[in-house]
DNA sequence: CTGTTAGCGCGTTCAC
DNA sequence: GTGAACGCGCTAACAG
């Protein structure tokens, strides 16, 4: 053979043992070009029936699968979301509202075949890493979950100066150039719950708040009292260290012993309704007729106290749904605006 | 202009206006070549001090970021890890445990620069989309949180045949081939209390068991009875259908009325034990004097009942240090181990 | 309707 | 020590 050409031929190799199948191997296999198995992969038209078929069959009978890689390199997409909590997890979960948050997030996400990616950002260097992450392209949206936790502006501003759409849950607190959010408007439901205090005959009202700090823990305090002056007096506001069961009841023993002279009491969220309710079931008070107490959120437990809860219903599903809604128009290129769902005053036993 | 040749040349376009800074801009910028660029990018040695200083300016001057894709692509790495819910989220937030293993697994994940991407595996749809999401090689590695569903196994073959290492969190049901699983050994714990119940004095406990389907609710029980055989009645134990505070009231409760003649229950979860006391403090009830009540995981609110519990502790978050351990060697290539974490009595007051 | 070709941005041998 | 060139697996624009 006239081998003159000693220049190492480029070895044809087939197909490296470990390797994946590659969109090369199904065409192959189907007679066909890469071009255009990618055109049945993304279901793109212009492709007969026929050749569809063959192209199906050989994916099946090589098992493919499309390398996410290299779709995200070619494309610039990676079909995931970041998830970014402004608080350590434990703070999250304390609140039963998160978890329905996540959970409708997730599902709405994965509808719209979206990944959820799970990241923390409550010290500095989390935010940075947080920052790094999202210009790395790792993910194509934000979601932003702050719990009113300070030095998060500057993770906002990186955010902003960065092309992909972030969305806030919450009212993220920076004076320059806010993110487009979504939040519960506590206040409708806060005023119809003074009203209905009011028309009940409550004439002393003391208000366990939390997190007065954050817009959430504000407004709602703000609303109530707004709209029933009188009701409240202005040391029978005690506040909470966190939204959990235990503190309500803390709180609850700390205003029987200094304010006996109180006949209801309005607590900022239903976990701090719940031990107030404990902690007068201690003191043998019956709740409502002694004292009447309402809480904040409709989460589950109202319904498992005794007596049910009068709360107001803030339907974190939907501000769950709104987010993705919103988000979905900025991964759409189109400009993201806020959103602010109502609450709804729900009356049951306890007020 | 001799221009035979029609071809449109190709635009020799800088760098389109949207376009991120590519290390190819990096390298023109500290006049050096790509490969170059990428060796300090990555910290490989055989680079001059001079030169990587000078790319280190390039890059900061240019603001240069890393793409997450093509560095996938070209690695087969992505710095992902999943983690796979075999139940809906609202499911696993109702026990305090779960929220601990999410942060820690994250911290730890983090630390070893791995992002965690939530997905769940509750119904037949959502286990074939996860594991065609692993297939595409979104992630890593994965760990699976299974509590005790049923039609995990095809997920665990699925994720058997792909190649990437994968963790049980919890025994792992299936019969042929089982994932490397980390799981809390609750026999120790549940043993000792048992002979701390035999120790001081109690003749006729109770047990509120719950999720009797898995292998954790299975063996406390188990474990408990074991090792105080006429301790127990089989009458006496009762299933409540969640491992929630509510629960342990209602069953505490059913207790009561049916058999007065009991001077002590073991509830499988803190939060069940959690319950069991309110409904003692209903009854008027004086714990432990009346009757003594123990927990178990030792979760956050084993401190905050009155009496506060005593339970046996099981460090979810060891569990979750363990799992990553475990993982890590898996995307090392190595070969993970299953690991039992032991369990251990937390005498309180309660009991 | 289908094949060809040129990137997507980075890692990585090889020569020099 | 450094540069050149190819490969990772797929998409998309264009030619036919």
């Amino acid at each position: 053979m006239a081998d003159g050409d000693a220049k190492p031929l480029s070895k044809p190799r087939r197909r490296r043992p470990g390797r994946a199948v590659t969109i090369e191997d199904v065409a192959r296999v189907a007679g066909v070009s890469k071009g255009t198995v990618s055109r049945v992969l993304n279901g793109h038209d212009w492709v007969s029936p026929k050749t569809r078929q063959a192209v199906a069959e050989a994916m099946a009978s090589t098992g493919f699968v499309a390398n996410a890689s290299a779709r995200s390199l070619a494309t610039s997409r990676t079909g995931n979301i970041a998830f970014v909590l402004g608080a350590p997890p434990v703070r999250l979960f304390e609140d039963p509202n998160y978890a329905v948050l996540l959970q409708v997030i997730t599902e709405e996400l994965a509808q719209l075949d979206y990944a959820l990616m799970l990241l923390t950002a409550s010290t500095r260097e989390e935010q940075a890493r947080v920052a790094k992450f999202v210009r790395e392209g790792h993910v194509d949206g934000v979601i932003l979950v702050l719990v009113g936790e300070a030095g998060t502006d500057e993770l906002i501003s990186l955010l902003r100066s960065s092309r992909i759409p972030a969305i806030a849950c919450g009212h993220p607190f920076v004076g320059d150039d806010p993110l487009p959010f979504v939040a519960a408007d506590d206040t409708p439901g806060a005023r119809q719950l003074a009203r209905h205090f009011l028309a009940r005959g409550y004439r002393s009202t003391a208000v366990i708040a939390s997190h007065l700090e954050t817009s959430g823990g504000k407004s709602r305090v703000a609303a109530f009292t707004g709209e029933a002056p009188g009701l409240v007096r202005d040391d029978l506001i005690i506040e909470a260290h966190e939204y959990s069961r235990a503190a309500g009841q803390h709180a609850m023993r700390t205003l029987l012993e200094t304010r006996p002279d109180i006949d209801s009491v309005f607590a900022a969220s239903d976990l701090l309704a719940a031990g107030a309710i404990d902690a007068l079931h201690e003191a043998r008070i019956v709740v409502p007729r002694q004292i009447a107490v309402a809480g904040f959120d409709d989460s589950a437990i109202a319904q498992q106290t005794d007596p049910q809860l009068t709360t107001v219903r803030q339907s974190v599903a939907d501000v769950a749904r709104q987010l993705v809604a919103q988000l979905r128009i900025g991964l759409d290129a189109g400009v993201m605006a806020s959103v602010t769902v109502p609450t709804q005053l729900v009356v049951r036993e306890s007020a």
